[in-house]
DNA sequence: ATGAACTTGTGAATTTCTTCACAAGTTATC
DNA sequence: GATAACTTGTGAAGAAATTCACAAGTTCAT
């Protein structure tokens, strides 16, 4: 199987989202075009995009709404469910934890973890936080699937290069640090700075 | 001048971080080699970058890492203060008023805004929360540049519609929606649930 | 002053991504 | 069942981004 472009998959993510949209508000089918025209792209994207998985619309129809949904999910690997552990019970962290949005998408948070003892103990919605050090062997009796790093910059790769040790292979970054992991292991960062000035460059050169 | 690509931007982003460290541990030069290694790419992707803007560094001795890193915070609009507003006192909007790492970085947070009657006049980390029906008014006297928007979905695009009408042209867009706003108006979207199914597709067809 | 070891800046080549354009299939209407 | 109006799937073309490769400039050691 070809190597499928990040472009492609961040934009299969938003199709699924309209997809979703589209089921609530009982639309049964739906064409290229108008898919293209909720998510900026064009018909021909989409269907591109769409081709290299199968070929999932009828043609002169378009496509099934509730089957490319599904199909979607399948390819996204969103038909199970991933345990999720966050590290750092910070500000973000702790708005990370209470964020009801992730569970439900299948993304399912089982540990929150800080290397603060005074904050270790203590409950963010729901769940103990645990300490740091702890990580190893509570991955061995419950294993996760995807860390979220919400931890300093000074720390981050540390706690990555803990969490890879501990055989998590999908990482979510939030700190403003650029990871060096083995090609194994999967990372996404988001970088709230970056974007910032993103913007700040469009504001100044626009 | 030629359009720049995002890409670009975002590593130009990526390289002013890195300097900015070196800059701290007392490093007077650094090739283009170095700088690539740290933020995974080539150096000739460095150099390229660099190129759309001029050329800053010294044959066979390569770059001031002070001289590069005012270069790209000129380039990337960061000499000034930009006045940033965040709407939606929630979780997420409430984390990002308090996280102290934009200030830092130039992007100042002038106002916090929530269309709650119940959370209109508390306060977070300083700041008066208002009621988001006065922010055509407030925008008047106390202009930004830069609206953070952190409010559900399902109140995203009518939120851009007022922040773009107000004559806010930036948007950092944390809900998970697509906007449709003019193309003077930049936005960037931090879009969590993206990056996690980004991360689940990559666990699924690793 | 010369040679060796570096390193930049940049056209050209290459690779990757996007858009075009159209055959082929579907539905609806008369 | 013939025609019109759609729409998909995809090879080919085009555009954009990345990498190559090398001339030209700099430093350092001898």
């Amino acid at each position: 199987m070809k190597r499928i472009a990040d472009s492609t998959v961040r934009r299969l993510s938003l199709y699924l989202r309209f997809l979703e949209d589209f089921e609530k508000r009982g639309i049964g089918t739906i064409s290229s075009d108008e898919l293209a025209a909720r998510g900026g792209t064009t018909s021909a994207q989409v269907r591109k995009d769409l081709s290299f998985f199968g070929s999932f619309g009828k043609r002169g129809l378009g496509y099934s709404v509730a089957e490319l949904a599904a199909r979607l999910r399948q390819i996204l690997g969103l038909e199970r469910e991933w345990q999720v552990i966050i590290i750092g019970a910070g500000k973000i962290g702790a708005a990370l934890a209470q964020y009801h949005g992730f569970a439900q998408r299948g993304f399912r948070i089982v540990a929150v973890y800080d290397s603060d003892p005074a904050k270790v103990g203590r409950s963010v919605d729901g769940l103990v936080i645990q300490a740091l050090d702890s990580l190893p062997d509570e991955v061995k009796h419950q294993p996760a699937d995807i860390a979220v790093l919400a931890v300093p910059a000074t720390s981050a790769q540390e706690v990555a290069d803990m969490v890879v040790k501990a055989g998590i292979r999908a990482i979510l970054n939030f700190a403003p640090h650029q990871l060096q992991v083995p090609d194994t292991v999967a990372v996404k960062a988001v970088n709230m700075a970056m974007e910032l000035e993103g913007l700040s460059f469009a504001l100044t050169n626009g």
